[in-house]
DNA sequence: ATGGCAGAAGCATTCTGA
C-alpha cells in the first residue's frame, strides 16, 4: 500500500502534474497541502475519473489540505479536535484550513500542513509552537484509541542538521530553530517514528528547493516533508523515498512527493526500539 | 539586512510563503 504527501502549491496550478505523478506511481493514498482553493473549487473530477475519492478543506488563496484515496476515507475530520492536553484553544486555529484526517483501511491518516511561522520573533512563529502544541495534544487522542497511525505532511522544520544543505548558515533560524525542533519531538516523541530515517541515516535528501536563487540547480535543499508512523504501523513499512523529479518538472511546486510503502499482510521488524534518542543524531 | 521566485487576487500591486 503506498501513502504520498505532497505539497503541490496550488492544485489548480499543478494539477495536470499531480495527475501524471499518480498515473506514473499509482499510489493508494496521497494527501496534498497547500490546495489554495475554495472547497466548491476543487477540481474533483480528474481524480474521481481515476478511481480515487477526494476528501477537502480549504480556503481562499492560502493553504488548504485533501485526501486522494482508492480507498473511500471513513471518519473524515476536518481541523483539530480534542486538544486538551495544553488547553489549546481550538477557535484560534479554525481560520486557517491545516489539517484534515480520516480512517482508510484501518489506518489513522492525518494530513497536516505545518504553519511557516515567517521569523522567531513574530506571532507567526508563536502562532506555528502553538499549533505544533495542539497537534501533540491531538495525537494523544488519536493514540489512546490505539489505532495504526500515519501523521504526514509539510511540516516546515528541518528535524535535525541532516535535513539542511547548509546548517552552519540556517541552525537556529526558522525552520531549524531549538524551539521548533522541540516542538515537532513533543509531537512524535515516544509514539512515532520518521519513516525516512529508517532506511537513509546521511544528509544530502530534500523535499523541498527555494524558488529562489536556483536553489534547485545549485541542490541547495531541506528536508521538511515528513511521514511520521506509530510503533503499530512502522512493524508493516516496507520503503520510504522521496521522488524529486517533479521539481525538475516546468513551473514545479517547490516541494516533492514523500511515499511510504506498507505490507499490510504481513508483520515484519519493529524499527521503534531504538527510537528513543532519534533527534539527538 | 534585503531580495531572489511563485501563486492568488484582480488588473497594479500587495500579501504570503519558506
Amino acid at each position: 500500500m503506498l501513502i504520498a504527501t505532497w505539497n503541490v502549491n496550488s492544485i489548480r496550478s499543478r494539477l495536470s502534474q499531480i495527475i501524471d505523478w499518480i498515473i506514473q506511481v499509482n499510489p493508494d493514498i496521497l494527501c496534498l497541502q497547500e490546495t489554495k482553493v475554495m472547497d466548491d473549487s476543487f477540481p474533483v473530477e480528474p481524480f474521481a475519473k481515476l478511481g480515487y475519492s477526494v476528501e477537502i478543506y480549504g480556503q481562499k488563496s492560502y493553504n488548504g489540505v485533501a485526501i486522494i484515496s482508492k480507498i473511500k476515507a471513513e471518519n473524515v475530520k476536518k481541523g483539530f479536535y480534542g486538544c486538551t492536553k495544553f488547553n489549546q484553544n481550538i477557535e484560534i486555529f479554525l481560520d486557517q484550513k491545516r489539517l484534515i484526517s480520516a480512517d482508510i483501511n484501518g489506518i489513522k491518516i492525518i494530513n497536516v500542513y505545518v504553519p511557516n511561522g515567517s521569523s522567531l520573533n513574530s506571532d507567526k512563529f508563536h502562532y506555528k509552537i502553538n499549533w505544533l502544541n495542539c497537534l501533540a495534544s491531538f495525537l494523544d487522542e488519536q493514540e489512546k484509541k490505539g489505532e495504526l497511525i500515519c501523521l504526514m505532511g509539510d511540516f516546515n522544520i528541518a528535524p535535525s542538521n541532516l535535513d539542511i544543505y547548509d546548517p552552519n548558515k540556517y541552525e537556529g533560524g526558522i525552520m531549524a530553530s531549538k524551539i521548533e525542533r522541540d516542538a515537532l519531538n513533543n509531537v512524535v516523541k515516544g509514539r512515532l517514528i520518521d519513516s525516512f530515517r529508517i532506511f537513509e541515516k546521511n544528509t544530502g535528501h530534500w523535499s523541498w528547493w527555494d524558488y529562489r536563487n536556483n536553489a534547485y540547480e545549485f541542490n541547495k535543499g531541506w528536508r521538511i516533508d515528513h511521514i511520521y508512523i506509530n510503533k503499530k504501523l512502522s512493524s508493516k513499512l516496507k520503503s520510504c523515498v522521496i521522488d524529486s523529479s517533479p521539481r525538475g518538472n516546468l513551473r514545479p511546486s517547490d516541494h516533492v512527493p514523500v511515499m511510504i510503502d506498507l505490507n499490510l499482510n504481513n508483520i515484519n521488524v519493529d524499527f521503534f526500539e531504538d527510537d528513543d534518542n532519534f533527534f539527538e543524531i
